[in-house]
DNA sequence: CTCAAGTGCAACTTTTAAGTTGCATTTTCG
DNA sequence: CGAAAATGCAACTTAAAAGTTGCACTTGAG
């Protein structure tokens, strides 16, 4: 599970990915869509989309003729949660290295 | 504040920079004593370092003549409330979308 | 004091990601 | 049944990040 994780940071660092992600959360919309009110091309967000669907931010669906993206909110909460469980760890260990160098 | 946070997504998006935070869970080190154990040059693992500092996940400190780093927990777990806050924030517009959607 | 350990700076190559353009293909709305 | 809208695929160009090598500088341990 901690294999996946870092593809997900990647996705989730760059600006353009988090205007996409902002964007579908006004509603679900194709990549032709994003990419009227996007200051980059069709398939730039295309691309964009498939980052993030490869890593479980976002899921299609069709609807008519095109393919609609939706952002999986819950894959948010997922990472969040395991970023907050690592920091916990770091700061049990550097807690466990302060009480050891006391006992000096 | 959220303008600073896409870099620390993708300061943790890389694989190399994971190896170095496992690292220095085990306890601070310097950027010599990391690339020992690394299989990548000091010069590599300096360049990582700085970019983790630049993001506030670690910080510097001189002991003797060598300049020791420890990872910032607390960073680590301030982003991820950030991004649990974001999660949570989609799930209220989603189901507040479904709502309307239903209600027709 | 001295010299090796540790760090810092700079130029360079390699790799990968981001973005573009162009065209082919599908398909549903009218 | 067409024609426009939407998507998919491929080749290409930048642009940026990762990594290397080499050397100069500092400084603290012995």
């Amino acid at each position: 599970m901690t294999s996946t994780l870092v593809p997900v940071f990647a996705a989730l660092g760059d600006d353009t990915r988090w205007g996409i992600l902002s964007a579908l959360g006004e509603g679900d919309a194709s990549a032709s869509a994003l990419a009227d009110r996007m200051p980059v091309s069709r398939q730039a967000i295309a691309k964009h989309l498939a980052v993030l669907q490869e890593v479980g931010l976002v899921e299609s669906h069709k609807v008519g003729r095109e393919v609609r993206f939706r952002v999986v909110g819950s894959q948010l909460a997922a990472t969040a949660r395991h970023l907050d469980a690592v920091g916990a760890q770091w700061d049990r260990r550097l807690a466990a290295l302060k009480r050891v160098a006391e006992s000096l």
